[in-house]
Order: C-alpha cells, then structure tokens, then sequence
RNA sequence: GCGCCUGUAGCUCAGUUGGAUAGAGCGGCAGACUUCGAAUCUGUAGGUCGGGGGUUCGAAUCCCUCCAGGCGCGCCA
C-alpha cells in the first residue's frame, strides 16, 4: 500500500513540474518527514529545482502543491520550511488496505515472464558444512524469498564442484592415508554408529592438507588424483562419487534444517562430461574475446584482456592486466568453466545438461541435480533473465573476470543482468578460536578465519544442535509449551529463528566475529523477540475466542478507523498502522540494494512498536466493545504483517513460546 | 606496487542512496508483573560520525588527501 501511494506521488510529482514548467524531471526520492505529525511522505526535490528554475524552492513547492491532489490514499500536502513538501496520508484508507492485503495472503502479481537465478550455497562436497556456509544460504535463500514475494519466477541453484581439488584431496586421504577402498567407504558411509561422514571428512580433509605441506613431493599424487576425477576413472573417481554424493546429502540436510531449499544442483561433473567448456571456448574464440599468447610469461595459453577498453587509458606498460582463461597444457582454469555454467544460465551456449531426481522434500518439492543422460520429462532449467551469485567477497574479481567475459563476448545486456551478490566472510571472534583450541596467530585480531583446509570453524550442525539444546531448556524454563513433542518443535523453530536472524541482521559488507555469546541471545534484537512478538499477539486472540467463539479478524468501517486514527489520541495507533504498510516498500528497497538486513531490520521495528503497544493496552479487559474491535483489528494487521515479513527471512513462528 | 571494502556511543551494529533534532541492541544505572505470562516494557547516562580540506541552501552519506584496519591481484579452486 504505502510503496504503492509512494509509486502514485513520484508520477504525479513528474506530471506537475512538466505542467507547470514543461520540463521533463527524474522520479523525486521520497523521504520521511522527522515527525510523524508532519506527515508521512516528504518531497525534497524543490530545492533541486530551485537553481534551474531561478525561483526559491518554497515558492516551487506551493505550486507544486496545489497540483499532486487529488491522490489516491492522500489526503492532503503541506509546505514545511525553506521548501519541503509533507504528505499526509488517509489513514483510513491506508488501514482498510493493509488490513485486507494481510488477510487475503494472495499472490503478487507476476513481474515478467523472465526467470531469475539464484545460485548460494556452492560448498565443496568434501567435508562438513561451516558457520561461514550458512550466512551464504541463509542470505541467498533469504534473497530468492524476496524475489518471489516481489512476484517475480525464481530458480534456485546450488553448484557443486564434485570434480575440483577439495574432493580429491579427501580421496587422497582415504587412499593414501587410511588405505581404504570404495567397499570400506561404502561400509563406512552405510555405518551409523561411528561418527558422522561429513565429519570423519572435516578431519581427514585438514589432515591431508597438512601431510601435503609437510609433503610437497606427493603434489604429483595430487594431480594425478584430480585428473581422474575429471576423467570420470578409476577408483579414486568412483570414490569421489560416493563421497561428494553423499557429503552433498548432507549439506541439502543441513540447509533443510534452516527452512533453505534448492530447485536444482549443478555439477562440475556434468560441465566436464557435456563439454560445456568447449562451447565457451568456441564462442570465445570467435568473438575474440580471448587470444592466444604466443610470447612471455603466458606463452601458449589463452588470455582475456582486463584492461579497459578506453582509448585514453595510460600508456604505463607496467605489467599487463591479462587472465589465463586456458592453461599451456590446454586445461581450463577455473573462471574457464564458471564462464561456461554462467553462459548456461543465460542460455547463451547452445547446450543443455540432462536432468535427475536427487531429492524430494516432505511437502513434495523436488530437488533435481545435472547428469549426462537425464530423465525424459525434466523440468526446463536455465534460461534466466538474471541470475544472482551469492558469493563471498574474496571472489570479486572473478566474478568480475565473468562478467568481462560477457562484455567481450558482445552480451552487454546479460552482464548488466549477472549479479555478484558479494558478502564478507564469517570469522570466529577471539573468545570463540580460544575455545576451540586456535591460536590467534597474530597478536590481537578483531577475528579469526575459518578455514576448512586447517579444520578450524564451527561446523553448520553443531552450532544448530547447542541453539536447539539452549532453546529448550529455555522452553522447559517456562511452562507455556506443554508436552515434550511441542517443546522439542518449539525449540527446533527457535533455534532456526535465532540462527537466521543473527546471520540477517548484519548488512553484506559487515564481517560477522562469530561468537556463542551473541548468537545464542534470544533477548534483544534477536530472532525470538521477533517470533514472540507474534506469540503473544496470537494469545491475545486465543483467550479471546475462548469467550466469542468462532471469532474472526474483520475489516472495519472506515468511520470507525477514521476515529481511532486521528491525530492526537489516535496518533500512536496510526504509527503503527503506517509501519505495517510498509513491508512492501521495506522488501523493495531490500531488494534494490540487495541488503536482506534492511527487512530484518523492518521485521525488528514492527516488533519493537507492537511490544510497545501490546503494553500499554490491555485489550482483552477494555470495557468498549468498539475500541476492543479496533485493538483487535490492529494487533491482527501487525501480526499478520510480522509473520509475513519473518517467512520472507525463513523464519516460522511457533504457536506459543 | 595496483585494485576493492571498512572506520558512527564502553561493546556489536543501523542510518530509507544528499534532507529537517545522528538511532538500535547489548552492557551500566533507576523503575514496571493481580495470567492478553517480563524471551517484555519505560526512563536515564553515553557520540569532535577516524583526521583535515572541498562541493552544496544542507554532508555520517558525494570529491580530494592523509591515518588505521581487512580482502583480493596464480598456467590453485
């Protein structure tokens, strides 16, 4: 509603100036005036147009004024200081609205045909899931959950790179070090009451690491390991297989756990064995975007100039800023395939992967992943019109390097659509490396780095398990949640809400120290204040019915809300009324700056200002059957909207806590 | 060396893309439970927005320059 009346403002604004001055402006930015009794929407753009108009900008703001109204869901405009314009909005209109559009749940209406893409979570399927790994599928689930309530059609990816270095080290380590076969692998994987896979791998993948550096002459045991995984051979390919297949099992567990779910996974394998690569590489060739270097350091290898094409670029020969794309030996490097799968998503290369089951989730969504010979009725995967890479800062150039490729190739358009969802990393604060046994290394960092390769982190599902272990003890704490199966799914949705708040209320660039401390709080701006907040709303609503049985949340007459929402007494009421009916403007603007903080954000605020009125109004004793239908009326519109607001961060609401 | 990011209250962080009086949580202090359960609420103390210039009617926000951190820059992935 409020997006909508903004959206109605900036239209009008255009439309007035081109009246009044014929000429022809950008949307204003609307902002908020500092007290909510001066209205709602400000405009600020009269002082802008104050220079090229040669008239103060009050004076521009008065005639402006006069032509905005009519304005639906307005209801009237005011001039403040040197040239502000306040709108105030029709408050009953306002609450009919998002009152109606809380209750009904519909659907957004579609955007556009044009899919987008999602790709998170990408963990290499050689060990257990990290702390580090869940900001990444909490923040790109968080964002596809954005994308469809904004309507549009959203495809998630998970890419799996099954064939790379990471899963060969660990074969290695079965191989080399624990002189196991495929069939004790297999036994072992099947054995349940050792520890668990993913973790035995967690070990022995740092224990490779480090017999590699204590034993650099087997580097040749290590190529000759990832070449028959790329080959698809042998024994170690086979163990490969078993062990990303299995591995990545887990990981789709894990994330499940977290309410994150996937459409499709993408294997490296299927890359390979397609020939995807060959394509890209056709392609590139043709269009020149890369070229074969046949002197220097990079002889024999396929380069991709970085440089920009600008004629005026310095003339400075200090090193030139050129990629291997293809090595000597005519292997591709990495950013190699990553140019071909995003080639693929765009459906830019001609080719497509075959299609399998992999996974089916309880309410029966199906988790598909690449294979060479798919089934037949696949679903049709791809052919995006954007495609979002949630991956952590430290790869921004070689998103960048993609990116470039798409320009060289002449695919202006789907390089401005590819999006580096880019966010920072997730360290261990010095308390948390110390209780793990880590050394600080350097004397007083702010932060420790997680590195699966050292084994150092907190695995995914250790830190789930202490959250739901603390939340029910929480739970048992109280006796609101009776019966041991209630308490055990309260505390699960619990844990999952404090997990994804913490890792959602930080904004991208932020790097998170991770510490037990805060990320078992559940006070304070945490994930089950916000869960709560709606608990106690739906208490309200309980005890309610246990007296008007049947009771159902109804639209009110506009007199009635007109009343209750007048300025002066009504003036807190409609505060919260106006918070409420900007969720949708809250997951636009989390959506245009790609900041899924600025909803959780939004979420904290809605709850912060219904605690507060859930304080000051007892509304199940209030002796005024009207003010009572109007309380009533507020708390299901807030509530409504919170809970709506939390599943957009993945975030359930248990039915008491 | 080059590039990108960050610096806001004791601590951890927001700050609606340049607007009106810089906010929140935690921690401190002082208060509020007769069940719509306090996983809450209220009040209070606390800030030269890293420093210095500049642009503008107006700057935490844009530009320049220092200072201090972080991360990248492989024929690794």
């Amino acid at each position: 509603m409020f997006a909508d009346i903004q959206e109605g403002v900036r239209q009008k604004f255009r439309q007035a100036i081109h009246d009044l001055f014929s000429l022809q402006v950008d949307a204003p930015t609307l902002g908020f005036p500092p007290s909510p009794e001066m209205g709602e929407i400000s405009i600020t753009s009269c002082f802008d147009l104050a220079k090229q108009l040669r008239q103060p900008p009050r004076k521009i703001a008065g005639q402006v004024v006069d032509r905005l109204l009519p304005l639906a869901g307005v209801e009237r405009a005011t001039i403040a200081g040197p040239g502000y314009i306040n709108l105030h909005l029709d408050r009953a209109a306002v609450a009919a609205d998002v009152f109606l559009r809380r209750s009904s749940r519909r659907q957004p209406r579609p955007l556009d045909a044009v899919k987008v893409l999602v790709e998170h979570t990408s963990i290499n399927p050689n060990k257990a899931a990290h702390i580090g790994h869940l900001r990444n599928a909490v923040l790109g689930d968080t964002l596809a959950r954005l994308l469809r309530f904004r309507g549009w059609p959203v495809e998630v990816q998970n890419y799996i790179d099954n064939t790379g270095v990471q899963v060969a080290d660990v074969v290695v380590g079965f191989m080399a070090l624990e002189k196991k076969t495929v069939q004790d692998l297999r036994h072992l994987i099947a054995d349940q009451s050792g520890e668990r896979f993913d973790y035995v791998c967690w070990d022995l993948y740092a224990r490779v690491s480090q017999h590699y550096g204590d034993h650099p002459e087997e580097a040749a045991l290590r190529l000759a390991t990832l070449k028959a995984l790329e080959d698809g051979e042998g024994e170690a390919a086979e163990m490969a297989t078993l062990i990303s297949t299995t591995i990545t099992r887990s990981h789709i567990a894990t994330a499940e756990r977290l309410n994150v779910r996937y459409d499709l996974l993408v294997q490296e394998s299927e890359i390979l064995r397609l020939e995807f690569w060959k394509s890209a590489f056709e392609l590139m060739k043709k269009s020149q975007a890369i070229r074969l270097e046949d002197s220097g350091k990079n002889s024999g290898c396929w380069v991709m100039d970085l440089q920009e094409q600008v004629p005026d670029a310095d003339e400075g020969a200090n090193g030139e800023d050129v990629k291997v794309i293809v090595r000597s030996n005519g292997t591709v490097t990495y950013v190699g395939k990553d140019i071909a799968y995003h080639l693929w998503k765009f459906a830019l290369l001609g080719k497509d992967f075959g299609y399998e089951r992999f996974h089916r989730y309880p309410d029966g969504a199906e988790l598909w992943r690449t294979a060479v010979h798919g089934e037949p009725n696949a679903p049709a995967f791809g052919h995006g019109g954007h495609a979002y890479a949630v991956i952590d800062t430290r790869q921004s150039y070689l998103q960048d390097v993609v990116r470039r490729a798409f320009l060289a190739l002449g695919y202006a358009e789907q390089a401005a659509n590819l999006r580096h969802f880019a966010y920072e990393v997730v360290g261990l604060s010095p308390r948390c490396a110390k209780d793990l046994g880590v050394g600080l290394g350097e004397e007083d960092r702010s932060y420790v780095e997680v590195s699966g390769r050292k084994g150092v982190g907190i695995k995914a599902d250790d830190l789930i398990d202490t959250l739901f272990v603390r939340a029910l003890e929480e739970v048992r704490s109280r006796d609101t949640v009776s019966g041991e199966e209630e308490q055990v799914a309260c505390a699960r949705q619990i844990a999952v809400g404090a997990l994804r708040y913490f890792l959602l209320k930080y904004t991208r660039r932020t790097l998170i120290a991770f510490d037990f401390k805060d990320a078992l709080a559940f006070e304070g701006e945490t994930g089950p204040y916000l869960q709560y907040s709606v608990v106690r709303a739906r208490n309200i609503f309980r005890k309610f019915r246990e007296a008007h049985p049947g009771y159902i949340s109804a639209a009110l007459p506009e007199a009635d809300l007109h009343q209750y929402l007048a300025a002066g007494h009504g003036q807190p009421f409609w505060d919260l009324v106006l918070l409420a009916s900007q969720l949708e403007m809250a997951v636009e603007q989390a959506i245009s700056t790609e900041e899924p903080a600025a909803l959780a954000k939004y979420c904290f605020r809605l709850a912060q200002a219904f605690n507060n009125f859930y304080h000051h109004h007892r509304i199940l004793q209030e002796p005024d059957p009207a003010r009572q239908n109007f309380l009533l009326f507020l708390t299901h519109t807030v509530a409504e909207t919170l809970t709506q607001a939390l599943d957009l961060l993945g975030i359930q609401v248990p039915d008491r806590m």
